[in-house]
DNA sequence: TTTCATGGGACGTCGTTCGTCGCATACGGC
DNA sequence: GCCGTATGCGACGAACGACGTCCCATGAAA
């Protein structure tokens, strides 16, 4: 066939992601395939390979991507309010974008790298700009705490976060349906809180 | 060829699932395939088909062997303490169980039904079981609380716990590694039930 | 003319199905 | 009680249609 460009690079690599997860989001990770991405978009599955080394590296990019969005969600969010209105802001920002479109968020949990591959650096700055957002809106509810002891207490909150999001949306653990999962977060965040200001 | 016989029907199942547990605990759930079981068992892939109707029955059963386990764990630890006692035990529990073999505990949040198939009635039971089990650690610290409350709280407990188990072992979302799960569902527990107390 | 994006065949894998084969057992005749 | 045959059924393994990935001849763009 030979060079056809009907698109350039960057138009062909949006097509790539933009059919991708299209498809993880209706069926979740076990719908994507090279195959089926290349025919959705009028091309051959070798020429994927010209674009992305192979399907781990077009998934680590939608991840990425993910977590970007969220950070953005997250930012829209921490700009007013007490530290206590944040947490909670921030609790109910992450159950609405993963909420509304599940199958895609789980993709960060059900992908997994092939034993000894490590993810890249920039995936991990991504990760750690989530925390940081968490950690720097509850910084002044706890102004003499030591920076181990806020950041502990961000990963606390966080990971209870997302384990009331996770099993929910996954409908495991006997947790409440997805529209219940909000007044469990709530109900975390108050509650932790509400221990933490009494037990120091 | 025909009827060998050299294991009875149970004999088989058993060889079947152990070998396809041990597949899995090294290299998760992508490790698993039908040929691959059959080549340690020397059998033919075949006949894994008359045993299970298909790998999603066989991981399922896996599966419930895993619940099965963590109960039992859990029952050992139940018998003696106050409800704070009972609730760190729990959580310990957890953390202790699940970071044995996290491969195979995390088959539990990797696989998936194909959509539309719902996941049998004997499942559910099983996981309605370990909730059961917390409500009724914590039950006798909220004597005042109703039904729903001590549900809820149950929810929030065991979500919380397997959110930082979750995130620790898959490293993901910069929470420490594994053996700093620990410290973070201790500190989760205590501070929770500390705001549980004020806050009523 | 040179370059290089692209198509598409090839390889080895997978889950699953199913016709076939032959062992273990049950039964018949003696 | 024994032997030979018939039957039932467990296991095999080829076959099918998928999959990820590689590779290179091709032919359009530069």
């Amino acid at each position: 066939m030979g060079r056809r460009s009907s698109h350039t690079a960057e138009e062909l690599r949006e097509l790539i992601l933009d059919a991708s997860t299209m498809l993880i989001s209706e069926g979740g990770l076990a719908s994507l395939s090279a195959r089926e991405v290349a025919r959705r978009i009028g091309y051959s599955p070798g020429t994927l390979y010209n674009v992305f080394e192979n399907l781990d590296d077009l998934i680590l990019t939608i991840e990425g991507r993910l977590i970007d969005g969220l950070a953005a969600e997250l930012d829209q969010v921490l700009s007013i309010g007490s530290p206590k209105e944040k947490a909670l802001a921030l609790g109910r920002a992450y159950i609405k974008y993963t909420s509304e479109k599940p199958k895609l968020w789980n993709l960060l949990f059900e992908h997994h790298l092939p034993a000894g591959r490590e993810v890249p650096t920039w995936y991990q700055q991504k990760i750690d700009g989530i925390m940081e957002r968490v950690e720097s809106a509850i910084a002044p509810m706890m102004p003499d705490s030591k920076p181990e002891v806020i950041k502990r207490t961000a990963q606390v909150l966080w990971a209870g976060v997302h384990g009331i999001t996770s099993l929910a949306t996954a409908d495991k653990l006997s947790i409440a349906k997805s529209e219940g999962a909000g007044p469990l977060v709530d109900n975390l965040i108050i509650t932790y809180l509400a221990g933490l200001k009494q037990g120091s």
